[in-house]
DNA sequence: CGCCGAGTTGAACTGAATCAAGAAACGTGG
DNA sequence: CCACGTTTCTTGATTCAGTTCAACTCGGCG
């Protein structure tokens, strides 16, 4: 499925515009455990997901690798604090899979902004899907206890559970592994 | 100090636009806990807040009463995952002082974005902002203890100690009044 | 065959929730 | 301006979920 073709199940693209993103993007394959982009840099790809899956995380104050957000098929994925506002950004982006992503530089994005204001427009609503998702997220784990954290895995990204291993599905829930392995093992 | 002046603060508008969003919202007065918008409404209405203070809130599966944000003067509010989508909202906003509030509805907003393309890139800065502030919040909290909770609040937004009461912040830092209440005896 | 990463299991410890009771602050009306 | 009721905050005792650390299992792969 070719990206254009997802983003016209929720926003309605001309031909032009919709011409002019294929025109600035290409699609490249990257082995499991590629590293798309590194903290501290600022971010000039916008990738979209044809095919596998990538995780974002950031490296806390204790060190502690934390896993902030899967994206697999059909999802846009940039360093989204640094991408926009050009600013050194806090997350690294990896790859979980053997993945094929479409990508698209900050420079031919900016000047696609000004030639058709319609994709100014396609980028806020993507920013909203991001947006709710993490208000979606930060709900489903605040003020939870671990098993609630989880089934929210299982409701919403069950998916993830085949695909991702047990530590990186822990660390987004804000868990230890052997927590989640424990509750994983009482309802089976 | 005009919502103009602070959009200026960040973002080039041109005079023209500026006027149009000036024309097009208008001031009111609040009390304190007023309820400016509620869960399941779609909310139709953009606020800028002037002076004063208010809270952004929902009621989880268990009935808890949950703070998601504050903001305060030169911020800008509204059901962010009602507004722009036109869908109802999970999310209860209201007043914690007396407060003066520029809005601005969905209607009008809308018809900005068709005539000024720098209103629909304005609105696209605003939300990431918002998306920022996000990602920020949940890394300070997931997988944190109370006592660096406390910390992130005590840097980030320390007028929020003097300001709001220490239920509202405790459910926003994800922590029990009772705890927070013991974490602030301890350092002092 | 033996190594290695990923997952599981166990035991001890601990931070925070819960429940319950008081103290302090606030504001409303007499 | 005081008195009362309400809301907000503090403090204490108990309980429990989840972390930590450590050992062990399992399956794949050189």
């Amino acid at each position: 499925m070719n990206f254009i073709d997802h983003i016209r199940t929720f926003f309605p693209i001309s031909d032009a515009a919709a011409e002019e993103l294929v025109s600035k993007s290409r699609l490249a394959s990257f082995s499991r455990h590629s590293l798309l982009h590194r903290e501290g840099d600022v971010c000039n790809v916008l990738w979209f997901v044809e095919k596998g899956i990538v995780r974002w995380y950031y490296i806390d104050e204790d060190g502690r690798d934390i896993t902030d957000w899967f994206a697999s098929e059909n999802s846009f994925v940039t360093a989204f604090d640094s991408f926009f506002q050009r600013k050194p950004s806090r997350y690294f982006i990896e790859t979980l899979e053997d993945c094929d992503l479409y990508s698209m530089t900050y420079g031919d994005l900016e000047s696609s902004f000004n030639r058709f204001p319609e994709i100014d427009r396609l980028s806020r609503v993507i920013l909203l899907q991001i947006l709710e998702e993490q208000l979606a997220k930060n709900s489903a784990l605040q003020f939870r206890k671990a098993s609630q954290r989880y089934r929210f895995i299982i409701e919403k990204h069950p998916d993830l559970l085949r695909r991702v291993s047990l530590g990186h599905i822990a660390s987004y829930l804000g868990i230890t592994q052997e927590t989640l392995s424990r509750i994983r093992a009482r309802r089976s």
